[in-house]
DNA sequence: CTAGTCAAGTCGGGGGGCACACA
DNA sequence: CTGTGTGCCCCCCGACTTGACTA
């Protein structure tokens, strides 16, 4: 629980002790704001107007596109029809079939000899328990199993699937053996790794048979590959972070569970022999093809299309447009939020501090989560005291902030920057009077600021500043460390570089890969050889330079010739090993794959590409080409964000 | 490494409930 | 006073994007 819920709480709670939020300054701020309240009518006219104009601008603006054609799909004038379609009833498609989910198989008992112990003694469970068992036995070696809340949820849960009378027997996890039944596991992914290379063909042909009835759908005319076809498989939940659900049953999804959503012309999937569907419906107001509820946490799962899809690529192409939008305007709001931080209304001080570091650092937006239900992480809004630490001074530079705290995917978040002294002073006031577990932004919320940005730009969101800073930090950093006389491998380096910058600034972290350390060490291998190599080619070449001086023939001289050639082109491929190792070590602990796919506009990669003469294939794999078929095909070398 | 998996975010809209005006 | 209409707020949930991890 954040901000706004905790407010009216808090106002309540407030009766008992000394709140922070009435304080006596804060009263009096409020008596303020009140007064404030009624002054400024004529702003507004003047906002109004200026947001016609803005909106004639971005018009014109998109009539720009009006000649382009869609090659994803090879027959239509583009995007704007799209546009058009969806303007007039938010519908997303006029034709959907589709041939339903696929199920995961069903469970097959252990063999006898594999055996559960329970207090020293072998115990055959039934097949529901045994099932359930499984589950936890295949994670034995993973560090959830040692975690008391993981390990508390599963012996819950799995008492549920008991018999009565392995429930009065079975009362205590910690005697619980599942060791056999864990290296049966083990020994069984081992024969799969074994298997001969007819049996792993016969696998893939029928996974591509699989991939080839349910893995496509039919949405207006166009076969479109689906992102996730599999329905889940059962299992035990694993969270992220201190999630206070992690181990808790995934249940396995019968039909009955499921919602089909296609074209009621459609040929409608078959629900699995002697079992039916849970409902069809027919809403084209949404994307997913099938739907269903997860127990636990109540949320709704979707089987939806591949992003290569149209309905995806435009989607994503409207993101990097409206975060185009943002930069026309972006000056103007930072003006604005500037002004903002001498606002004598806290909750406009506290709006624009807020939209300060989301701009700046590049925060999530921070919405309120629910309390006891997910792990207790963080974004800009729901930022508390504990999470930041104001230094007016540190390592030289003043007004410090210091911010630690758990994001996304609990990721943590550590950053000091130095920031205004209007911004510092203002961080200095929200904290006053508070406590550690007290919201810093005690008047905001993600709906508060999501308001005010909608008022400043239509489909302005906290997100779209991370997609345009994201964005035009790749552009302006390739425009600064690519330069056209380096060669191909430097220009990638750049280009990882650039992207690298963007992940750093929107901290996609990863854990350093368990086998980093040796491939780093292989990879030195590789470059003490081929400095040796080197060596003992320019030796080669030196003798017969030498040679050819005294011979003096044409021979020797073709020798010199080739000599110098393998030199030259041992030490392309050493620098390119080199350059590989560098490239490596920076990304370390940084992922590059999020902000790829999903912050940076293809179409910037794709016109640098084009300029340096970078084949597209160097930066982009084949899904992510497929990904940005859109970008790759309607754009030129001269594309600016 | 790539592709796939599935958890965890963002954000908007709908609907219930409440305050208030008015017949 | 009661019943009805209206507007607003807030909460919840649905849909969709983003994200790290893993087979």
């Amino acid at each position: 629980m954040c901000c706004f819920s905790s407010l009216s709480i808090k106002v309540e709670e407030d009766t008992g002790y000394h709140h922070p939020i009435k304080h006596e300054k804060a009263l009096k701020r409020e008596r303020d704001e009140d007064e404030y309240e009624h002054k400024p009518k004529k702003v507004k006219v003047d906002n109004e107007k200026k947001v016609k104009k803005r909106k004639q601008e971005e018009d014109d603006d998109n009539n720009k596109n009006a000649g382009l054609f869609c090659n994803v799909c090879l027959c239509l004038p583009l995007f704007l029809r799209w546009e058009e379609e969806k303007c007039t009833d938010g519908s997303k498609w006029r034709f959907l079939e589709h041939k339903g989910p696929v199920f995961p198989p069903p469970y097959e008992p252990l063999p006898d000899r594999v055996r559960f112990h329970y207090d020293g003694k072998a115990m055959k469970l039934s097949p529901g328990a045994e099932e359930v068992a499984t589950f936890y036995a295949k994670m034995l070696d993973h560090e959830y199993t040692t975690k008391d809340i993981f390990r508390k949820n599963f012996f819950k849960d799995w008492r549920k699937e008991m018999t009565s009378e392995e429930k009065s027997k079975i009362t205590e996890l910690k005697k619980c053996d599942f060791t056999e039944m864990h290296e049966y596991f083990k020994a069984q992914s081992e024969a799969r790794k074994q298997m001969s290379k007819e049996e792993k063909q016969k696998i893939k042909e029928e996974n591509e048979r699989i991939l080839q009835e349910y893995g496509y759908c039919v949405m207006d005319n166009h076969r479109e590959r689906i992102g996730n076809f599999r329905i889940e498989p059962p299992g035990l939940f694993r969270g992220r972070g201190d999630h206070p659900k992690m181990g808790k049953l995934k249940r396995r999804i019968r039909p009955e569970d499921i919602i089909i959503n296609c074209s009621k012309d459609s040929v409608h999937p078959k629900a699995p022999p002697g079992t039916r569907w849970k409902e069809v419906r027919h809403d084209n107001k949404v994307t997913w093809l099938v739907s269903w509820t997860e127990k636990i946490q109540g949320s709704i799962k979707y089987i939806m299309l591949n992003p290569s899809s149209r309905i995806k690529g435009e989607k994503d192409w409207q993101k990097y447009e409206t975060a185009r939008r943002l930069k026309k305007i972006v000056e103007r709001i930072r003006a604005q939020y500037r002004e903002d931080w001498r606002s004598k209304e806290m909750r406009i001080r506290q709006r624009a501090v807020a939209l300060y570091f989301i701009d700046k650092l590049a925060l999530r937006a921070g919405n309120e989560k629910d309390e006891g239900e997910t792990a207790d992480t963080v974004g800009c809004c729901s930022l508390r005291v504990e999470h930041i630490r104001l230094h007016p001074q540190m390592d030289g530079q003043d007004y410090v902030v210091e911010l630690d705290f758990p994001g996304k995917d609990s990721i943590r978040y550590y950053n000091k920057v130095s920031v205004e002294k209007r911004v510092f002073k203002n961080l200095q006031l929200f904290l006053e009077n508070k406590q550690a577990k007290d919201d810093l932004f005690d008047r905001l919320n993600t709906s508060i600021l999501n308001k005010h940005l909608q008022e400043l730009m239509d489909g302005l969101t906290a997100k779209v500043f991370r997609t345009y800073n994201a964005s035009i930090t790749l552009q302006q950093q390739l425009k600064e460390l690519t330069s056209s006389d380096d060669n191909i491998p430097e220009k990638i380096l750049s280009y990882n570089r650039a992207n690298r910058a963007v992940a750093v600034l929107c901290n996609h972290q990863r854990a350093p890969p368990k086998t980093f350390e040796k491939s780093m060490h292989n990879l030195q291998t590789k470059i003490d050889e081929k400095k040796k190599q080197l060596s003992a080619a320019k030796k080669e070449l030196k003798a017969a330079k030498a040679d050819a001086k005294t011979l003096r023939d044409e021979k020797s001289k073709r020798v010199v010739e080739t000599k110098k050639k393998a030199v030259q082109r041992i030490s392309e491929q050493l620098m390119k090993l080199e350059v590989q190792a560098t490239d490596r070590e920076e990304n370390k602990q940084i992922a590059l794959g999020t902000s790829k796919l999903n912050y940076l506009d293809p179409r910037i990669s794709v016109a640098w590409c084009k300029k340096l003469g970078v084949p597209i294939e160097k930066i982009y794999n084949k899904t992510q080409r497929e990904k940005f078929a859109w970008a790759i095909d309607m754009t030129d070398e001269d594309f600016e964000f």
